[in-house]
DNA sequence: TACACGTGGCA
DNA sequence: TTGCCAAGTGT
């Protein structure tokens, strides 16, 4: 027989506790600027960077973004280079293809305005339960959960819920939970304090219980347990990928990229050429071996490793070789390659891996 | 279900 | 220095 994960749910004061948290977001609630209007396109680009990214970091994109995409209609009518050279720095790419997907969608089935029931938002592409349950409640007043990790880990806390939070499964729980307590008055205030709250007050390690506004109603305090909760399981450890990519100038000192495939990682943002290798031959000959049979071009390589470039992504670590060597640029044409100055590689969205291998191979030649 | 999918910050 | 993230979604 399973224990019951909710059994502590009657002993909340469901009023007081809707109260407290909200007349606390309201005093407490950070100057952002998603927060200053509730356009549904604006709460949705805002919840997109904010996937798996921090409030400092999403910041300035969020500011630049809308000034270069003002209204829905703007992203969906927008060239995707551009869309994702605006999303350059941010990682996980696939949001912003997917948010400009989604936008065209609306454009053009719904007229440009962002639906408003559960059914018609959830079927946009990059649009999960957490999103759907944000622009619903945050834009459109409407009482439905917005599940994220701050929600999971506040109400582990409160509602003494020792489940792994890293296991999908979990969030069902936890939306059932926000439904059982979520304000009718005012849903977006309540989901919204959550999150502040995890981000200011319940923080993973060491939270600030005695400056919370929900102390007296968390069960992990009252026990003592606060610091043991949530339970996360760990991720497993990130593979490591020996890499050797290329820096070729052409006779009139133009630099050659490629676009990347629009599946995967990086998917459609440019890079030098690159693959990776066998650790057991040489790097820069299996390279030129490498240019020749995936590109179809002879490219002549300077000898010895320009620099050494370590990049840590989430799941893979890159330890890249870096050459630099020249092609000739009638030898480009009908290939995936192109040439491009100096000055309009700014143009181009690049991964920072490769913004690191331009500006180190640009140091060293120069 | 588990894993792919980025990045910069921090203990 | 190394792990562990931080307002998740797609497959």
């Amino acid at each position: 027989m399973k224990e019951e994960p909710l059994k502590h749910i009657e002993t909340i004061d469901r009023e007081e506790f809707q109260e407290d948290l909200i007349s606390w977001f309201s005093r407490e609630q950070r100057d952002l600027p998603w927060r200053k209007d509730r356009d549904p396109y604006k709460v949705w680009v805002s919840e997109i960077m904010l996937q798996q990214t921090r409030v400092d970091t999403v910041i300035p994109y969020f500011n630049r973004f809308l000034e270069k995409f003002p209204t829905l209609d703007a992203l969906a009518l927008a060239d995707e280079d551009e869309v994702l050279k605006a999303w350059e720095g941010l990682g996980y790419y696939s949001r912003v293809r997917n948010l400009q997907s989604a936008v065209k969608e609306v454009h053009e089935k719904y007229e440009g305005i962002v639906p408003d029931t559960p059914k018609e938002i959830s079927s946009l592409k990059g649009v999960g339960p957490y999103t759907a349950g944000a622009i619903l409640s945050i834009a459109y007043g409407k009482p439905e959960p917005a599940v994220d990790g701050n929600v999971m880990r506040v109400f582990s806390r409160i509602l003494s819920i020792w489940l792994d939070i890293a296991k999908p499964a979990s969030r069902k729980v936890f939306e059932e939970a926000v439904r059982a307590l979520i304000s009718k008055q005012n849903p977006s205030y309540f989901n919204q304090a959550l999150m502040e709250l995890g981000a200011l007050i319940c923080t993973p390690t060491s939270p600030s219980c005695l400056l919370c506004p929900v102390r007296e109603h968390c069960q992990a305090f009252n026990e003592g347990v606060q610091k043991e909760l949530p339970i996360k399981s760990k991720k497993k450890a990130a593979r490591k990928m020996n890499m050797a990519a290329a820096v070729l100038f052409t006779e009139d000192n133009r630099v050659v990229i490629h676009k990347r495939p629009g599946t995967g990682l990086l998917a459609n943002l440019w890079e030098f050429p690159n693959f990776e290798v066998g650790t057991s031959r040489s790097g820069r000959k299996q390279l030129g071996e490498f240019l020749e049979a995936e590109y179809g071009v002879a490219a002549s390589l300077k000898a010895g490793v320009i620099t050494r470039i370590q990049h840590v992504f989430s799941h893979i670590i890159w330890d890249i070789e870096v050459y630099a060597g020249s092609v000739e640029s009638t030898t480009l044409k009908d290939t995936e390659l192109i040439a491009v100055s100096e000055e309009e590689l700014e143009r181009f969205a690049f991964p920072v891996s490769h913004q690191k291998i331009w500006k180190e191979t640009s140091e060293v030649i120069k």
